[in-house]
DNA sequence: CGGGTTTGACCAGCGC
DNA sequence: GCGCTGGTCAAACCCG
């Protein structure tokens, strides 16, 4: 199956820009129109503080740009990997000889069962071992070891330590250089309960060096320290974007946002077949946007921030218009 | 001194 | 069978 369609990643957020807003959204652009208007006609006390508001909102204006140009870098990374997963895998699953025990291809299989790799953050990832578990396919009796998930945390780029603060306890037991990546692989066990089989590899993403890999194997067999003691106060949190989970953590240019779409609510199979035949449809990118829209249109400050940024380029072009 | 980290050696899966 | 590679072990080392 051949994938080199390109999808339109452009966002195209000026197409009824409006229409993506919520009603609070559009009655504070209505509301900041208006203000715009009543002051236009003001002396130069007010000109003033009219430039320091447009040179604040054009600040504001271009962060947001920013902003979406790191959402659109993220979805065209994770696109791309996608193709290239299904590029890979090509085929139906084929089960019928693997009847092997090896340990490889039973993480590969497990994340067949609770992942797909494919979806995981960016271009980068492809050429790290993970690729491994991508190019096998899946295999059976891996129900029998635990579930793997991924998390991205966004580190700084100087940081050279492969620590990802989860909240539980983990002790270092190797490390190794992949051929992939150079990027050393740091290997840690859980190590809060003794027979915690939980697992987990940290690696620093090929394409991104600021973004931690840290892969989870295994499920914790006892309860989240952090449950216990006093909540995680590190930067690094998982929440949940819309229905998308993502894990996001502070960075000195600003909060980001790494899509982790590791944790997939259907099955290796349903994704395969859904996204195989729906990832270039205009209701899958219609979905995606509307999705990103969505979760944005919900967070007070970037609809603050939007607003503004939206009447600060009306002004904009309504004093380019009178000059 | 105990627990965690580092790092080279070793083992096992896999492709040729 | 052999070599490559990823994963694990364990002795040495570090640190509080």
């Amino acid at each position: 199956m051949e994938y080199t369609s390109v999808i339109d990643t452009s966002l195209d957020l000026n197409i009824r820009p409006l229409r993506l807003l919520d009603d609070g959204l559009k009655q504070e652009v209505q509301s900041n129109l208006l203000e715009c208007g009543t002051k236009l006609p003001v002396k130069e006390e007010a000109a003033g503080d009219l430039v320091e508001e447009l040179n604040r909102v054009s600040a504001e204006n271009k962060k947001l740009t920013e902003m979406v140009t790191v959402l659109c870098e993220n979805y065209n990374a994770l696109k791309n990997h996608l193709m290239d997963y299904m590029t890979k895998n090509p085929g139906p699953i084929d089960n019928t000889n693997n009847t092997g025990s090896r340990k490889r291809k039973a993480e590969s299989t497990t994340t067949n069962n609770n992942n797909v790799d494919a979806t995981n953050y960016g271009p980068s990832e492809s050429s790290s071992s993970d690729e491994d578990s991508c190019k096998k396919l899946p295999r059976e009796e891996e129900h029998i070891k635990a579930k793997i998930s991924r998390v991205y945390v966004r580190t700084e780029a100087s940081d050279s330590s492969l620590i990802v603060k989860d909240g539980y306890q983990w002790r270092k037991y190797g490390q190794k250089v992949t051929r992939d990546n150079p990027s050393p692989r740091a290997y840690f066990k859980c190590s809060f309960a003794p027979s915690c089989p939980v697992k987990k590899k940290v690696q620093r993403s090929v394409e991104d060096q600021s973004i931690l890999v840290a892969t989870y194997e295994g499920e914790h067999n006892h309860p989240h320290p952090s449950k216990m003691e006093t909540p995680s106060s590190n930067s690094s949190k998982c929440v949940t974007l819309g229905t998308v989970p993502c894990s996001t953590s502070l960075s000195s240019s600003g909060p980001t946002i790494t899509l982790d779409l590791t944790k997939p609510k259907k099955s290796h199979e349903e994704v395969r077949n859904s996204s195989t035949h729906k990832i270039d449809s205009p209701e899958f990118q219609q979905f995606f946007i509307e999705q990103m829209a969505s979760s944005l249109t919900k967070d007070p400050s970037f609809k603050a921030a939007l607003a503004a940024a939206i009447s600060g380029k009306l002004l904009q072009h309504n004093q380019t218009e009178k000059w």
